[in-house]
RNA sequence: GGAGGGGUACCAAAGCGGUCAAAUGGGGCGGGCUGUAAACCCGUUGACUUCGGUCUUCGAAGGUUCGAAUCCUUCCCCCUCCA
């Protein structure tokens, strides 16, 4: 078997293959182009893309060419597959902003200076936006049959259930087919890599492009990912699982990964980090719990860098282990210019904003939940003082065993 | 277009004039055990509170009543069957 498609297999990678065999000769044969589709409903990017990153990643690995195809024209319509409801739609400016965050991300995990494996950003909007319908319709429609585009299992659920589906969003899967066939024509893009709940719409393109260029092309798709525990990945107390800075910062991103059930750090280390499988299937046995900060700054380093993932174990070392003050722990400033006597410590939690409710933090409180510098906190009443700061003006919020949080004085 | 069923908290689902801030299960959160894991056990899960209570919530708006998630009217949405 091709390298590639080994590789693609022993990390986890592989769900189903239009006709592996032919792949496989193919990419031996010659380097090719993959692309990766991405929409941009949301403002950024998770670690539900994560998958489909590493697939990139792996394509460039073995010198192959990454087209990064951002949906700028497709989020405007909206992909039905998977979900039960029409999604809002997105207004040009918040999608532009989308498009500009996705690249940016994406950019810290492909390697931009081989000439060679460099990747393409497209955005389907570039050639969606001024198709002509007439045309469309005879060039491209005359290639789809509606009898079979209802029993892709997008449209039947949607039926099924008769929850409507409008004319809008059947659409999505020709114009994803287009988007493969103009990648086909202009890049000579053979392959085409995705999630498998985009089976049906990844071969309904390399079906246009037979039909309509009479020239063979490949859809690869990688399974869902599920948690040993049965739960959708990407969670955290923090909410989604952000590859961003802005919006998770690496020490919680390195929390995250930390926290990983025992069951599936294997799983993931072949999956989202670079190590060698080889290397991996050495050291399943060790320590499960260093297998976890490996894992953690394996893939906080791959996003963040080395720096952003060794002041994050150090700071998780000297939260958990030494219960110190870590530099990386999140911030909130305060100040109690007026409060000369000191602040409520429900009155502080929600200044450094990560409870909301009083009520919340009163049960916190009652059940032992709440603790400064360490100790924990028993009466509701309880009033900060200057000197429960540090030399450094520094104080430790503690919320359950895991939420840490830095309160500066200024 | 005709006939019926339904919209309750994060989700599922009970309640069908007062004892309802609303049973139960899941999820979430906190505690215990541990290893920043899983499993298990306990607690908690509208907001505010001087801890006495107060305020807002059961699709939406009105009405009846001392009192409404519960009854009436109008409207919106969903589902099942027939055409």
């Amino acid at each position: 078997m091709n390298k590639f498609l080994k590789e693609f297999k022993d990390r986890g990678y592989f769900y189903q293959c239009t006709s592996e065999d032919e792949l496989s000769k193919l990419i031996d044969k010659e380097k090719i182009k993959g692309y990766i589709g991405f929409d941009c409903t949301a403002e950024s990017l998770h670690v539900g893309s994560l998958l489909q990153i590493m697939c990139l990643r792996l394509l460039q690995k073995h010198g192959h060419r990454p087209i990064v195809l951002i949906g700028g024209g497709t989020t405007r319509i909206g992909d039905p597959s998977g979900k039960d409801k029409t999604r809002k739609i997105l207004s040009d400016e918040e999608i532009e902003i989308n498009i500009k965050n996705i690249e940016k991300i994406l950019k810290n995990y492909l390697d931009n200076n081989d000439p060679n494996t460099k990747p393409i950003f497209v955005n389907n909007y570039s050639w969606l936006k001024g198709l002509n319908y007439i045309s469309f319709l005879r060039d491209i429609g005359k290639h789809f049959t509606i009898n079979k585009m209802l029993t892709f299992e997008s449209v039947k659920t949607r039926l099924d259930r008769e929850q409507s589906l409008s004319y809008m969003e059947f659409n999505y899967m020709i114009l994803q087919s287009y988007d493969f066939l103009e990648l086909n024509k202009k890049e000579n893009c053979a392959l085409q890599i995705g999630g498998s709940d985009q089976w049906g719409n990844i071969v309904n393109g390399t079906e246009l492009i037979k039909r309509y260029s009479n020239k063979q092309a490949y859809g690869l798709t990688t399974p869902l990912i599920t948690l040993a525990s049965g739960a959708k990945m990407g969670k955290t107390e923090m909410g989604a699982v952000w590859l961003d800075k802005k919006l998770l910062s690496p020490y919680d991103y390195w929390q995250f990964w930390r926290n990983v059930d025992d069951r599936d750090v294997i799983k993931f280390l072949k999956m989202f980090t670079d190590l060698d499988t080889n290397e991996i299937n050495k050291i399943k046995d060790d320590d499960i719990n260093q297998l976890k900060i490996k894992l953690a700054n394996e893939t906080t380093s791959m996003l963040h860098g080395k720096d952003e993932a060794i002041s994050a174990e150090k700071t998780a070392k000297k939260t958990f282990e030494e219960n110190s003050l870590g530099d990386n722990l999140p911030s909130v400033d305060i100040t109690l210019a007026n409060q000369i006597s000191g602040i409520n410590i429900i009155d502080l939690i929600i200044l450094s904003k990560i409870e909301k409710s009083k009520s919340e933090i009163r049960r916190l409180i009652k059940s032992n939940g709440i603790r400064i510098n360490n100790e924990i906190i028993k009466n509701e009443k309880f009033l900060i003082q200057a000197k429960s700061f540090d030399e450094n003006n520094f104080l430790k919020l503690s919320i359950g065993k895991k939420k840490h949080i830095k309160i500066k004085l200024s």
